[in-house]
DNA sequence: CTCGTAACGGAATACGATTTCCCAGCAGCG
DNA sequence: CGCTGCTGGGAAATCGTATTCCGTTACGAG
């Protein structure tokens, strides 16, 4: 119980570290403040070794140029005692590129997305790049002011994950940016749900939820609802239009009472869940959820007001994230290779194609214990 | 069904874009390569507005000297034009500090790292640092390089969390390495399980795992089995020890039998929770496992063989993370505040004090139906 | 022995910013 | 009118590294 409930801050302990004012200044530096012992630079390695800073920029990185067996030995000793390690920014002015790439996502927290970006991250590292992770939280400007920022470092690549949503007028904005972007020699990649004239790998979430569609009717169910999010998420609305157009298919329609609308989330299911039930689900046989997360929640609301899933009433996700399969019962869905997508949009973005490509990704259904056979 | 199997590449299509070789040389650039449009610097910046580079630079950033309103207007209206970014890396050399911070984790798909990420970030974003992340693999070698190569981009602080091993001769090396950086003016935070001389964020692991025990045997239970990762992991072993601490001070001892190792992970859960039924629970009455994602796949296991989690068999965890209240019987666990947890982390590391301080945090156990009254 | 050439070391310059230092102009004041 | 203090602009130094260019040496061929 030690710390305070006030969120978002720590209580960093209080921590005069001793004198009251500036009086006993620390000893070494002139500056005041952390008194840091400077890193040791090329130049100092080089005087060290008693070779010129040419040589030692050769020994210490890949270079074309060879250097005598002795003078190397010289280097890498200095290098080592004097603790030297290159510094990145300045090598990245020298050679005019960076060892970066730049992930922008709408939310760690969510398995979505940090599926996603394990899969990238792991490209990036295998392609001896390190990478910078920003999140969006889900609001266009923010990810807007976003991709400014990680413009400046000039990374190899920016990848954009998630957060887009239609008809903000700061679309026309994100387009220059990353335009520009990508006039100065970046590679941009997009995932799914956008609709910008750029690289993209998109998931087939209409295909997907069509397939699952029919593949529900097929075990026998007919009267549905759907918990989708805000149309303006082109994922959703993917996910439902393909939904909706594979039930159409059969005859199947969804009465628009049993639409609702929430946050593309886990609490966004829940609500939902409530929702359904207080309305009455009337002869409802399955809920589809335009997301596990969503699904997940749904389940638990129906759970709390008394119906047993994938008894008393089916319940269908989209995504197949991992948790999927912990709940109970097993949550049908469909899945999407969400580490593969990372992974592809990495390597399309380091391949460097000048061309805008879209990189389709196929999805699978998963039938599993929420739907259960009629 | 476009995607090849092979995992770890996603079959980037072919793309001659149309020469054959060399021969027609992109017309602008004399490089060859992507003829990039170069990035306009500050110094473009400055001949377009008709000033110089040094009122350019004033204007655009927040220096301390004044100028003429109506430069400032110019140097706008050109940086504008040229649509200028500020290269952050040149700005890092100049100014001689960063803007950037650090993290490590061993994965981006656990909740538990992911979680504290999201914190970290998020306190990181509101001091105006961008944040790198690398993803250690639970490997202390990866980890050493990482923390090598990162410390190359002179971040404010590295924050490192989760995947340190007991053992292991990287120790010595990962301690010199931090060391080294902190000399230097990095502030350096660790997240609780490592157990080096510099600042950490502690979670009571011990303390939580200690107060779980004593709860659960106010519930009436007696028998317990235990499922936990390798000793050489701290954080798992801080955990079982707490407990079985807890419930010497009942005199209830553990039979070695019923202690079983596995992975650190739900996969491993899922192995151990095998083992467990295959050798024969005996009159167990409960599991507890190290982690939430194991108790997880110890409760997925129990009932692929027959058992009913929270009837014939309780389960606890430790973490609860978010999926801990989804899955049927919702867990019983010891609530981490992990996203507290990161913000701490990243707070801490930017208030920069010089001295290593261990701040701690609390654990507070949550009973659920995983653990009904005996 | 001479010449051509390959190998390698080092001085200098470039990279894109910031910051110091100097200088011009101007207002205020005795 | 001369001096001081202040404001704001610009030239140049600086940050840490890569790389070009030039000079020296060594070596093998003729």
């Amino acid at each position: 119980m030690v710390n305070p409930p006030l969120p978002g801050s720590c209580g960093t302990p209080v921590h005069n570290s001793g004198m009251e004012d500036g009086s006993a200044a620390p000893p070494q530096q002139h500056e005041g403040a952390a008194a840091a012992q400077r890193q040791a630079t090329l130049h100092d390695v080089a005087r060290t070794a008693g070779v010129s800073q040419a040589t030692a920029s050769r020994v210490l990185n890949g270079s074309i140029r060879n250097v005598r067996q002795e003078n190397v030995a010289q280097v890498l000793a200095a290098a080592a005692e004097l603790d030297y390690t290159p510094h990145l920014s300045a090598q990245a002015i020298a050679r005019g590129t960076t060892n970066t790439a730049a992930l922008v996502v709408s939310g760690v927290d969510d398995p979505y997305f940090s599926t996603v970006a394990g899969g990238a991250t792991q490209a990036a590292e295998a392609a001896g790049l390190i990478v910078t992770m920003a999140v969006a939280d889900r609001s266009p400007e923010r990810e807007l002011q976003i991709v400014r920022t990680l413009r400046g470092m000039r990374p190899r690549a920016i990848i954009l994950t998630g957060s887009r949503i239609d008809g903000t007028d700061t679309r026309a904005a994100l387009i220059e940016e990353l335009d520009a972007y990508r006039r100065a020699g970046g590679s941009v990649v997009l995932i799914s749900q956008y609709d910008l004239p750029f690289c993209t790998v998109s998931i087939d979430n209409y295909g997907g939820a069509r397939q699952l569609a029919r593949e529900l009717v097929g075990l026998g169910y007919r009267r549905f609802a759907v918990v989708r999010a805000s149309a303006a998420l082109r994922t959703s609305r993917d996910r439902c239009e393909g939904f909706v157009d594979g039930l159409r298919e059969f005859g199947i329609g969804v009465e628009a009472r049993l639409v609702v609308e929430a946050e593309f989330s886990r609490r966004g299911g829940l609500a939902a869940g409530r929702e359904l039930v207080r309305q009455g689900l009337g002869d409802t046989e399955l809920v589809i959820a335009a997301n596990d997360v969503m699904a997940i929640g749904v389940m638990t609301a129906f759970r709390d007001a008394g119906l047993v899933p994938g008894r008393d009433i089916a319940v269908a996700g989209f995504g197949d994230i991992g948790p999927a399969v912990d709940v109970v019962p097993a949550l049908t869905s469909v899945a999407v290779p969400l580490r593969q997508v990372g992974l592809c949009a990495m390597e399309l973005a380091l391949s460097n194609d000048d061309v805008s490509r879209v990189v389709p990704i196929s999805t699978n259904v998963v039938l599993r214990d929420s739907t259960p056979r009629r």
